[in-house]
DNA sequence: CAAGTTGTTGACTGTTTGGTTCCAAATTCG
DNA sequence: CGAATTTGGAACCAAACAGTCAACAACTTG
């Protein structure tokens, strides 16, 4: 009952997921949101309730489709090693299409590391990453994919800290070159 | 001639350099600097033109300070291996002491990739990083520290990268056992 | 159709923003 | 002394800021 919604609230946070983005939290104003949105200020407000939930969304649904993205790839590969060189390399590639953009997640771990909600999700999409590494090289091990001295778990906290460092160089315009190396490089840790 | 300045430009810079890492570019406002630094309004636009100039000197004294620091502590180390997890560690300690404040480069990469001096800063820095790193290296493969087939380039690329992803790490909030553990595996390349 | 409910809108609020300008007082040098 | 220059601080600016609101619009139910 009621005038029903004359948007889209998803495509509303996916616009709203690549302002933030872009630009950051504090660098995108309320009327870039009206703007980029397309819808009247007031009708914002009503639906999000305020700039700072809306980030929060918009991170949320950063986490569900890239991370998850990410992990689904994990899950399913039949072959663990290539499945995170194709995961590494594709976020290379990403930063190379679109350097400004960068990482969301990483984003949010630089700029609002004093919003205890902001690190909350960030973390726990850390510690899903690193979950999702960590189940692929432990069947890898057990598919003697990768030696049985290996430590899944430590191999995977590692990743998960190189992947991070892999977007800042992206988005400190490190080049092609520089960013296969480093990425072959850290494959060597699985051998 | 003329009134000299009562105020120290190298402090206030210092200081400056200090808010811009705790809270970035856009949170902190000309009020908080103005408080932060103990001057007033007028004064800091007579000696720094602009908020913009000014975070452009504090992030120059940052690289100076800082990446300086580490480059020299590579150059000095008569063992290579031991210097680099010193370098790692630290920045792992410094980390967990304050995880708020981070690294201001790591900061001022995802913060501010659409503002091109910023970027070259960062870029030449992290540039300086990778030498450093590259130049101890090359030392350590001469005195056999390091296998004779490894290219001492792609591993300083490679922990350029790591360095960077530690940071971001630590700023979400991961814990002693989680860094010093990926620490550990990423130190694993040299061999 | 009327009542009730919810959404939309854009003008409006008060605050803060980065930045400028003015000033009298202070301090130096020639 | 007097010219030069910086000081702190207040006043000021237009723009931008996040957020609110009353009036209007569209839907469901009775």
């Amino acid at each position: 009952m009621g005038r029903p919604r004359t948007f889209d609230i998803d495509t509303a946070v996916d616009r709203a997921m690549e302002l933030f983005w872009r630009q950051g939290f504090e660098a995108t104003s309320t009327e870039d949101l009206v703007e980029g949105l397309g819808i009247a200020r007031g009708s914002l407000y009503k639906a999000f309730g305020s700039k700072e939930q809306l980030y929060a969304l918009a991170l949320r649904r950063y986490c569900e489709r890239h991370a998850v993205g990410l992990i689904e790839i994990l899950e399913r590969a039949d072959q663990v090693r290539p499945a995170i060189r194709a995961v590494l390399l594709e976020l290379v590639e990403a930063d190379l299409a679109d350097p400004e953009r960068g990482c969301l997640l990483v984003n949010a771990a630089t700029e609002r590391s004093a919003h205890r909600d902001t690190v909350r999700q960030v973390s726990r999409t850390m510690g899903q990453i690193e979950a999702a590494l960590a189940g692929a090289l432990e069947r890898a091990r057990a598919r003697g994919e990768i030696a049985a001295d290996k430590n899944p778990r430590e191999l995977a906290q590692f990743l998960t800290t190189f992947l991070q460092g892999l977007r800042v160089m992206g988005k400190a315009r490190a080049d092609r070159a520089f960013l296969e190396n480093a990425v072959e490089v850290a494959l060597g840790a699985l051998d």
